[in-house]
RNA sequence: GCCGCUGUGGCGAAACAGGCAGACGCAAGGGACUUAAAAUCCCUCGGUGGAAACACCGUACCGGUUCAAAUCCGGUCAGCGGCACCA
């Protein structure tokens, strides 16, 4: 068959009786089904795409011919620095490098034969897309969860913007893999951190994967203690955040980070010069050589004290840069015996190690940080550590000293950009009025065109005074534009809501219509996102929610990862390592469907593996196999089935054990035993047809079943032999084959049998025999026979239609 | 260091609920058809021993529960991914 003219055949067909469009009327029976949307790249579609959008369009070509109303949407995520990077290198503006990418894609996805329904495309680079993107910052804003302070913050040198703390690796850009530095700037930020407790405990009834759940909660990093307040000797007071509260006693020193503002307060004279010189030391050293946790603990003496409420014991103050500003209090309190930087900290520093909890294995051996019993802490002493926790933490708050607190590793989202390919902030500095968000009516905030953006560490917007300058919403006076952009996650965080109203230009959707289409019913995409995209749309979901626009909870209700497929040499595909695999001649030489159908059978989905091709030319055969099949049952006699003898009831044995499972594989994910069903099915049906009395009319049927049932996994080709068969409709408004359970049950069935639960080997019994009947039928073969020769059955175990175990003496 | 996942033939992988390990394929070997090749069809294919019937071993490793473990429990090792001075 010649798979290129009949790939080009049906997509034009298809195209032309509209097949896949959604209809929103049918939203009772909707199925949202999303693929992760598409960077716009430059170079041509590869086998990563093919994997991730063909098979899950397979999914949801299934789920079509199950009787859903399919929403299978496509857009393009088309803000972004390689755009701009691309720009700066070559000249061409990102615009026209990002659509002329999009309408390449868009062909080439077209192609592939998915059934997205491009009448709901969306692009967040045009302005009536990032109109409401802005108009979701207005809404955070004017919800209070959208604010600007100065900050530290994650500074690309290379990409000369700032990063958020999700896209930081280790230390360094996600992007460019230039090591980030801390910079003080005042940005805009999302207070995700409101919604902590609800991202955390949302994941438990979500049917995501594991890994990604947890990698979320270990994202968010909940940790329950307490504050514990101290108080400098000149009266200043500041708090300690533990999460070991019994270890109280145990305190010999404090620490405060190099930023803390009492740092500068506290210090005293003759202490300053050091401190300073410590300060500024470690300001730059963080920038080199903080990641490092083999790295020494250093810090400084500020020559100030502070009391242990508990104990009323004066400490040392210190000012170290292993406590971290950003987290907790930004102090904490040193308890060297039962702590392992404190430990070594002390140690170095000639401090007191007090102990004050018990080993109950009885060891003494510094530092032990495991839970215990207290000691050398007056009356808590004998209480096991995690009630002594609670009973302290108790005991400071009656005093006023202290609380249980929780604290949570999860940082606000810093938003800002300073870059150009990005949507404007919608805010106008005035100087009377500070920061003035821009008007509903005023949105879009258009990104200028004529800029200047080669990047030297200030936002391009800023050199452009046509975009700069403009009047204060407020007061009228002369005020200037924000000058950077948003985080182009923001604009990925809502995209989902805006598919199934992509069009409406009063507002992002149409809460009426979004509620009824979502949530999502399955996502599928990689999991490098688990805590950024993936976690950032669950936040402005809830956050939209608390406003009043959406009635769900949760954007996506289920989702997959996609595996990957790696280079053959088992690294993952990069033009660098010269291992990148292309579609293309794959798809010349065989076609799109037999390229899709090796991806699902060569693989576990969700695993992936090194791309091997050893396995396509035998896909190729599987479909030749077929075709001859169909070729030569088409003239078959068809119409009412003869009564079944014991060849057709094998027959349609195997045809309900194909819908039985390829029906739960499909939906399940797993592909590639979904296609080895429907091989034992073409099996099944040669065999049949050549029997001497086989009756044309079974043979109908099942191959009938058979394309129906290939039809998701290899659209062209199921189609063009659903129209050789005779058919004028599309095979994909068959409905899915239903199996029939009746068909299923056989006559007889074999049996395993072991002796002391060894195998020994099998025999065939009526499926309804009784015990005495199977034993009996088992004892009658042979390895059985020796087995139990001269020995006493004590005991027979009997599973119904699957084995019989005799255990003897 | 912490969290999560994975570990099954020469290879990709299956095993749905603790019940016949290796479905379905690839590669390999043998055969049929053919002047020959391709295509197609049939057979063998975890290991060891054996001519064979058959026996023993086998799901990373050690142990446990059970009539029965790839599957459940405890421990160890290896690989992958994430987080990492988070107090």
């Amino acid at each position: 068959m010649d798979m290129k003219s009949i790939e080009q055949k049906w997509q034009k067909k298809w195209e032309k009786d509209k097949l896949y469009s959604f209809n929103r009327k049918n939203a009772d029976k909707k199925f949202y089904c999303l693929e992760m949307f598409s960077y716009p790249s430059a170079s041509k579609l590869h086998l990563g795409h093919w994997y991730n959008y063909g098979l899950t369009d397979s999914y949801a070509r299934y789920k079509k011919m199950k009787g859903y109303e399919v929403f299978e949407p496509m857009g393009f995520d088309a803000f972004g620095l390689p755009a701009e990077n691309y720009a700066i290198k070559t000249g061409i503006h990102p615009e026209k490098s990002t659509l002329s990418n999009i309408a390449t894609m868009e062909k080439q996805l077209k192609a592939m034969g998915a059934m997205f329904d491009w009448n709901y495309e969306i692009k967040t680079c045009m302005p009536d897309y990032y109109k409401w993107t802005q108009w979701l910052f207005l809404k955070l804003y004017e919800n209070g969860l959208a604010y600007r302070k100065e900050a530290p913050v994650n500074w690309c040198p290379s990409c000369n913007t700032v990063l958020a703390n999700e896209q930081v690796q280790e230390g360094h850009c996600e992007r460019c893999g230039t090591q980030v530095v801390k910079k003080n700037l005042t940005q805009w930020f999302f207070r995700i951190t409101n919604y902590a407790e609800e991202l955390l405990s949302g994941l438990n009834n979500l049917d995501w994967p594991e890994k990604t759940k947890a990698m979320q909660r270990n994202w968010i990093g909940k940790s329950l203690g307490g504050e514990v307040v101290f108080q400098a000797e000149n009266g200043d007071e500041f708090k300690v955040f533990t999460t070991r509260a019994d270890t109280l006693f145990g305190v010999s020193y404090v620490v405060l980070a190099p930023e803390h503002p009492l740092v500068k307060k506290l210090v005293t004279k003759d202490r300053k010069a050091e401190v300073n010189k410590y300060i500024e030391k470690t300001s730059k050293t963080e920038e080199i050589e903080r990641l490092s946790t083999a790295r020494e603990k250093t810090g400084v003496f500020i020559g100030a004290y502070a009391i242990n409420p508990i104990n009323g014991k004066k400490v040392p103050i210190y000012c170290a840069d292993y406590v971290l500003y950003s987290y907790g209090t930004g102090a904490v309190m040193g308890v060297p015996a039962h702590d392992e930087r404190d430990y070594v900290f002390a140690k170095k520093y000639g401090l007191p190690i007090n102990v004050v909890i018990r080993d109950p294995s009885g060891k003494t051996d510094l530092p032990f940080c495991d839970d215990g019993t207290l000691i050398n802490s007056l009356e808590f002493d004998g209480m096991p550590s995690e009630e002594a926790r609670k009973a302290i933490l108790n005991r400071l708050s009656t005093l006023s000293k202290g609380q249980h607190k929780i604290n949570y590793r999860l940082r606000d989202w810093l938003v800002s950009r300073q870059r150009y390919w990005g949507a404007p902030i919608p805010v106008i500095h005035c100087e009377k009025c500070g920061a003035v968000p821009v008007p509903y009516k005023d949105l879009p905030v258009l990104l200028p065109k004529d800029v200047e953006f080669k990047p030297d560490g200030e936002s391009p917007l800023k050199k452009c005074a046509s975009f700069m300058n403009t009047k204060c919403p407020k007061c009228g006076g002369k005020a200037k534009r924000d000058p950077d952009t948003l985080d182009t996650f923001v604009c990925s965080s809502w995209y989902y809501l805006r598919y199934p109203d992509n069009k409406n230009e009063d507002m992002p959707f149409d809460p009426e219509i979004i509620n009824r289409m979502l949530p999502v019913d399955k996502y599928v995409g990689g999991p490098e996102h688990a805590c950024m995209h993936l976690l950032y749309a669950r936040f402005i979901t809830k956050a939209l929610r608390d406003m009043g626009y959406l009635k769900f909870d949760e954007p996506f209700t289920s989702l997959t990862h996609q595996g990957i497929i790696l280079g053959p040499d088992g690294n993952r595909m990069s033009k660098s390592k010269g291992n990148v695999v292309s579609p293309d001649t794959y798809i010349d030489t065989y076609g799109s469907d037999i390229l899709r159908l090796y991806l699902m059978f060569g693989f576990a989905y969700t695993e992936g593996g090194p791309w091997d091709d050893n396995g396509i030319k035998s896909i190729a055969k599987f479909a030749d196999r077929i075709e001859r099949l169909v070729e030569k049952v088409k003239t078959y006699k068809r119409g009412k089935l003869p009564e079944p003898e014991i060849t057709e009831k094998e027959l349609l044995f195997s045809e309900a054990y194909a819908i039985k499972s390829v029906d739960r594989d499909m939906n399940a994910f797993s592909f590639n035993t979904a296609v080895a069903r429907l091989m034992e099915l073409v099996t099944a049906i040669y065999k049949y047809d050549g029997t001497e009395n086989r009756r044309e009319e079974y043979v109908v049927k099942t191959v009938e079943t058979l394309i129906t049932l290939l039809a998701p996994c290899a659209p062209h080709f199921s189609e063009e032999l659903w129209s050789v068969m005779g058919n004028k409709k599309s095979v994909f408004l068959q409905e899915y084959p239903v199996c029939d359970e009746s068909a299923l049950v056989k006559q007889e069935v074999e049996i395993a049998v072991q002796v002391n639960s060894k195998m020994k080997g099998k025999t065939v019994v009526a499926s309804d025999a009784d015990d005495e009947t199977v034993k009996a039928a088992a004892l009658g073969i042979d390895p059985v026979k020796n087995a139990v020769a001269g020995k006493q059955i004590v005991k027979a175990i009997i599973v119904k239609g699957r084995l019989v175990n005799f255990i003897v003496k």
